[in-house]
RNA sequence: GGGAUCGUAGCUCAGCUGGUUAGAGCGCUGCCCUGUCAAGGCAGAGGUCGCGGGUUCGAGCCCCGUCGGUCCCGCCA
């Protein structure tokens, strides 16, 4: 089809170009039709402009859009002029262009759902059509950040001194951490290659092969479970360096960030940030991860009910755990149901049940008032800063576990409240530090890496690792970003001995280790500097910076949270004869 | 692996304790209209109530199964 190519895109035309001859193309965003009179939103990336067909200006134009619909194609040639009705909702508000001449390129079937922002149609449908969705100019906006971001990544790492270099995707199928996916080889039938979860082990190597500073936007492939802020696929800015310290990697990140946020949202971020170690987290805000944008911090009342005459409370101490507590301010008015709704809340982090305590003018109710005295009673009210109107939450339980449910709580309480929402648009930057090394598996009876285990133990817990290895802390360093870990990381081990000991305290065997990991245990021998790094999330930090909460706005063609792409109907059956080709039968299902 | 919740017109939804011909707004089609930008007016088309089975005189509604979306727990070194 005939067209006449653009001279200008639909975002540009102001008051200074009245007068010029230009001609737009683009898609039609609206329609509006009065007869003699008709006005054409024109849409491209860059933004909208309205064209107006006249027909006392040139009568054939109308009957030459006479099927011109929303979505079509189209090309408009004429003079930018004011308007006589400025709009002062978009950029180009101020001016229109009078069609002199005007043509279809391409018409458009209806589509299923309305091209605009504001769409309240399910993402099912929006993803089957995501070539449609992504036309909405909110969601382009979003690739436009991570595309900045992407660029912004890439010159301040090269300003820093970093080189990228890509690693394989097609590995070593690893027995630590997540699940891979596999990939069969032909040529090599019965065996398989492993999409990598993270280039961990690549550039420790480089690190090996002396490059000091390595970094990489790369994808990573995870196969499990998706939550809304979880793809399978995702990408993480992968960095690495040598002969440094935990503070080099920590001051490095600071660096970035700050760069980020400075040149995306113009936001000035404070650096160094604040410091916490995971116990410390964990005790007052009951996460690894805590959003720190607002407070509500938890209270540990185990000593208080040491001794308490609510059986929950005693028993659980005398057992060896602890009672945390949450004061939700100003909950009181939460009716019987609510409290309930909180109850089966708890419930899907563990808690057996969730006793509380109301603060109603001068008198005190709760679950388990009448079975505590009142000085025991005011003991835990002064404890938490009780004050009339609040809401108590107690939490009893094994330490982690009762920090965990009283975190979630935490969370829970700040969206019911409306603090979460009172702090949309703000942002806190915070590291959490001195992670467990390990952590006791009970499912498979042995101790595993928390983090993974090529992480070095801080110096002065290396001793305990033979006597108390529950105790060791790790070289590792997770930055939170109101609440989403947005990059984690630690020092490596670089040498052999101590990398074969975490291997031994992990329960593999020798031959065991030798057979996976005897490629890095080899590397180590050979020089290997000490070195440590950090990986960000970088469609969780797309996802900040776009004030997002679903990780698929800001992947282009993501997947559902079953793993399925239902635009192209991806994982599929495959012809028999590939699978013959890779030596692969299938069992029954 | 588990839990919650949703699936009714192209879209968003309503549809009572099971009861005649399943409704609304937007969109779509046609006509009218020269200053709209959520255009307006008039008229109209459009439904296998996700799918399969069952209960019942009768099912959008109840039961069983299944497919799919979302959120969460486990999981995510």
């Amino acid at each position: 089809m005939h067209f006449e190519q653009r001279t200008v895109t639909c975002g540009k035309l102001r008051p200074e170009h009245a007068g010029q001859q230009v001609v737009l193309n683009g898609w039609v965003n609206a329609r509006r039709d009065y007869g003699g009179i008709i006005f054409l939103d024109i849409r491209d990336r860059d933004g909208v402009t309205q064209a107006v067909v006249d027909t006392s200006h040139r009568a054939d134009l109308g009957e030459q859009i006479r099927e011109v619909r929303s979505e079509y194609v189209i090309w408009v040639k004429g003079a930018v002029r004011m308007r006589e009705n400025p709009n002062p909702n978009i950029s180009t508000g101020l001016i229109e262009i009078l069609a002199d001449d005007i043509g279809v390129i391409n018409p458009a079937d209806v589509t299923p759902f309305e091209i605009v922002d504001d769409l309240g149609t399910n993402e099912e449908l929006r993803l089957t059509y995501r070539y449609l969705d992504l036309r909405r100019p909110i969601l382009q906006k979003n690739f436009f950040t991570r595309n900045k971001l992407s660029q912004i990544t890439h010159r301040f790492f090269e300003e820093e001194g970093f080189v990228e270099i890509e690693t394989p995707v097609l590995t070593k199928s690893t027995p630590e951490g997540a699940r891979d996916f596999l990939v069969p080889s032909r040529i090599n039938k019965g065996r398989f290659y492993a999409l990598p979860q993270s280039p961990q082990l690549f550039k420790q190597l480089l690190m090996v092969s002396g490059f000091d500073k390595y970094m990489q936007i790369v994808k990573c492939f995870r196969d499990e479970d998706l939550r809304a802020d979880r793809q399978p696929e995702f990408t993480q800015i992968d960095v690495e360096m040598s002969f440094i310290t935990q503070e080099d990697i920590l001051g490095l990140t600071e660096r970035f960030i700050k760069k980020a946020w400075k040149e995306i949202l113009d936001y000035d971020v404070t650096v160094p940030f604040l410091r916490m170690p995971f116990k410390e987290a964990l005790e007052r805000y009951g996460s690894d991860k805590p959003d720190l944008r607002y407070g509500l911090e938890l209270t540990n009342v185990t000593e208080i009910a040491r001794s308490s005459s609510f059986t929950v409370f005693s028993e659980s101490v005398a057992s060896g755990n602890v009672v945390m507590a949450l004061n939700a301010k100003g909950c009181a008015t939460f009716s019987r149901k609510q409290i309930d709704e909180l109850g089966e809340h708890a419930k899907k982090y563990g808690a057996k049940g969730l006793p509380w305590l109301k603060v109603s003018g001068s008198e005190v109710t709760g679950s388990f008032v009448k079975l505590v005295n009142d000085a025991e009673r005011d003991e835990l009210l002064t404890a938490m800063n009780a004050v009339d109107g609040d809401l108590l939450l107690f939490f009893p339980g094994e330490w982690e576990r009762a920090c965990t449910v009283a975190g979630a709580l935490r969370t829970e309480v700040a969206k019911r409240t409306g603090v979460l929402a009172s702090v949309a648009g703000t942002y806190s930057f915070h590291w959490v530090t001195e992670f467990p090394l390990l952590e006791y598996s009970e499912e498979e009876s042995r101790w595993i890496a928390r983090h993974h285990p090529f992480t070095a133990p801080m110096i002065d817990d290396v001793a305990l690792l033979s006597v108390d290895p529950t105790h060791a802390r790790a070289i590792a360093h997770d930055l939170v970003i109101n609440g989403y870990e947005a990059a984690g990381g630690s020092v490596r081990i670089h040498t052999n001995d101590v990398q074969t000991k975490m291997f031994d305290l992990l329960g593999f065997e020798r031959e065991d280790a030798d057979a996976k990991f005897g490629f890095l245990l080899n590397a180590l021998r050979f020089g290997a500097p000490p070195h440590g790094g950090i990986a960000f999330g970088f469609d969780r930090l797309v996802m900040l910076l776009c004030g997002t909460d679903n990780i698929r706005d800001v992947i282009a063609f993501p997947k559902t949270t079953s793993g399925l792409s239902l635009m192209d109907g991806c994982p599929s059956d495959v012809d028999a004869q590939q699978l013959t080709n890779l030596g692969i039968a299938l069992s029954k299902l």
